[in-house]
DNA sequence: ATCAATTAAATTGCACACAATTAAATTGTT
DNA sequence: AACAATTTAATTGTGTGCAATTTAATTGAT
């Protein structure tokens, strides 16, 4: 049943992924270092611009990271001052986190990489979906 | 032709494959953690089992890794004396690496891994061969 | 009302990953 | 033979990412 040979890197699903996950990454920061924020933290930027406002907890929700990932990246992007952090009147074990105006308007700036992004990875609409549908029904298997 | 609207993660493949990839290492990690190291250095650990004996240069382009990440790395599979790393007499620039016994054996242990990953997974022959031919289509676009 | 349990974020410690630089050895050129 | 160019690892610095612990605030139970 079980098979016992040596695992091989070549025989493995594992490396395929953890590789194109890296090579994105590495095709995104070009674009990136012109908004100087790295990938992680455009994640974060991506989050907020679409939900404004956000706690540390809910913005980990959507993006599987925890406060020991969240919280010094939150601090450099408002060091950069896209951001702003403070704790919540109510609750002062909350901090909420919202956008400053600079953080507002990267968003322009970084309306283009999608695009971009898309013209180097140079895929026909058809791979695309089909790329998008695998990917996908993989991840809902692996969350549960 | 560009869409310049605002970009929203659930519009991005690059955040799939990002999460696939943190949540397969991740489901990796307690099978690791029995062999007492990390995912990377099970790649390492993999490439050698297949070839017994490698220089850091040709590691490096079989993991696509480079210098900075692998010899920190490979210092602490020595420490674990997993390996051995010493240089050539030939070229003193050149460092080979290559197992101990101990090393050798990790392989017994690390034969079960593949199957229990794959019960994780719990995907069927089709989907597998599906997926597996996806991704290294992707794979091939991205590296050229 | 008090004290235990829970929750949210921060902190600490460790291990990648990559860019840029450095150090040392080898190769190539004249 | 001398020196520039190249090659190979190592080093330095920054930024994730996760486990485990800590701190502080809030909630729950008696």
């Amino acid at each position: 049943m079980d098979n016992l040979e040596t695992p091989k890197l070549g025989d493995q699903l594992c490396f395929p992924f953890y590789l194109i996950a890296k090579e994105i990454t590495g095709m995104y920061r070009p674009f990136l270092e012109e908004l100087d924020i790295t990938y992680s933290q455009y994640l974060v930027m991506m989050v907020l611009w679409e939900f404004e406002r956000l706690t540390v907890n809910q913005i980990g929700e959507k993006l599987y990271l925890d406060s020991g990932t969240l919280t010094p990246l939150l601090k450099r992007l408002e060091a950069k001052s896209y951001i702003i952090r403070h704790r919540k009147k109510e609750d002062e074990r909350v901090v909420e986190v919202y956008l400053t105006e600079k953080g507002n308007q990267l968003q322009q700036k970084a309306c283009i990489i999608p695009g971009k992004m898309q013209e180097k990875l140079n895929l026909s609409e058809a791979d695309l979906l089909e790329l998008k549908a695998t990917v996908n029904k993989l991840l809902i298997k692996l969350e549960k």
